[in-house]
DNA sequence: CCCATATGAGACATTTATGTATCATATGGC
DNA sequence: GCCATATGATACATAAATGTCTCATATGGG
């Protein structure tokens, strides 16, 4: 027995730097219910790595854990398109360094699409990213990026659509993650066409 | 053993006619399944609008319910590139065709996407289908339609995509049905830059 | 009209997931 | 070392969905 790792351990590690099993319970729920909307809270408790009765006692009810998650994935989606767009002049640079910080959370992007919470906080949030990409839509027709004449619809759902694909091929490893942005833009603005 | 058979019937009235009501259910397992998997057999039930003891009488499992939607998707999804394929010389045609046959599929499409079934024949027709996919991505780029960079699963992957999104568009009434396939085909090849 | 068949409605048992409660234990702060 | 707190395991109660069964009824063919 290691009385060096022993004590090492002990006085590194500290329980402060590993995540609460808040944070635990919360990362597996996006996993485990990002795959499986209906899956049961004992796959999510044991994929935390956690009792289930624990589970409970931070999320008393299953919708308590539901609105949390989509709670969590709305912050993290936001901090990152806040830092995206942090810097960027143009909208079309906004858009690129929003893509590169938001492909690496499209699984939390793709939790926010799947599932539903009636929490009128989360729909007001929900509602106000949407509007945040209208207006960023908006001004990349202004810069002539995009052409005018495409629904606002169109090319939004497009751009939601290439970040889960995006994040998917990276998740698979058919896709350098530095590339994956780029990629995305290109496709978006130029299409798969032969120039 | 019954020497009369009542497809006489059938055959004389058309079964075009009135949809038996296996027909009705899965009709009904499609749009409440497709919009949320773990919705319940009650559910479906009273879209279909039958009684839950005769949607057990069609089909004693659930399994059989979700395989039998499975094999109708794919069924009709064949039938639709098929006569897509049917006449059209270039693999460009080929693509625009089978748009045009299948985004009105596209809920057919979508539950494709989200319900997995484990029977074995469905997982190899599935297969089949990806293959078919592939073969007619490979001969895009060989008729230089496509940039022959690009990777084939991001190409598969964005078609499939703008299946679904062109198919919610018009289903949403943002998008006139005849103009769906054009705006897929302009969007894929050029993207929504100002050309 | 008579009969075979299919259906709808309801009762029922079974299974599964959910939510609650209890108890022994471990961990960390003091 | 002691104590407060959190956790894991377990048992339990409840709710909901599933699958089976029976029976009355309607429908359509003969």
């Amino acid at each position: 027995m290691e009385m060096f790792s022993v004590r090492a351990a002990g006085v590194m590690t500290g329980k402060a730097l590993r995540p609460p099993m808040r944070e635990a319970i919360l990362d597996a729920a996006i996993t485990v219910l990002g795959q499986n909307p209906g899956a049961s809270l004992a796959e999510v408790a044991a994929r935390a790595g956690v009792g289930r009765a624990s589970l409970h006692r931070h999320f008393p009810k299953r919708s308590d854990l539901i609105d949390a998650v989509v709670r969590q994935c709305l912050d993290e989606t936001a901090a990152a398109t806040e830092a995206g767009v942090r810097g960027a002049g143009s909208a079309r640079e906004t858009l690129l360094r929003t893509l590169e910080a938001v492909i690496p959370l499209g699984d939390r992007f793709h939790f926010l699409m799947s599932v539903t919470s009636d929490a009128p906080d989360v729909t007001a949030r929900y509602q106000a990213d949407l509007d945040w990409l209208a207006q960023l839509v908006d001004r990349l027709k202004e810069e002539g990026v995009i052409a005018s004449e495409t629904p606002r619809a169109w090319v939004a759902a497009n751009i939601d659509a290439q970040i889960w694909i995006a994040w998917t091929e990276v998740a698979a490893g058919r896709l350098a993650p530095a590339d994956a942005a780029g990629l995305v833009l290109r496709t978006l603005l130029e299409g798969l066409g032969r120039r």
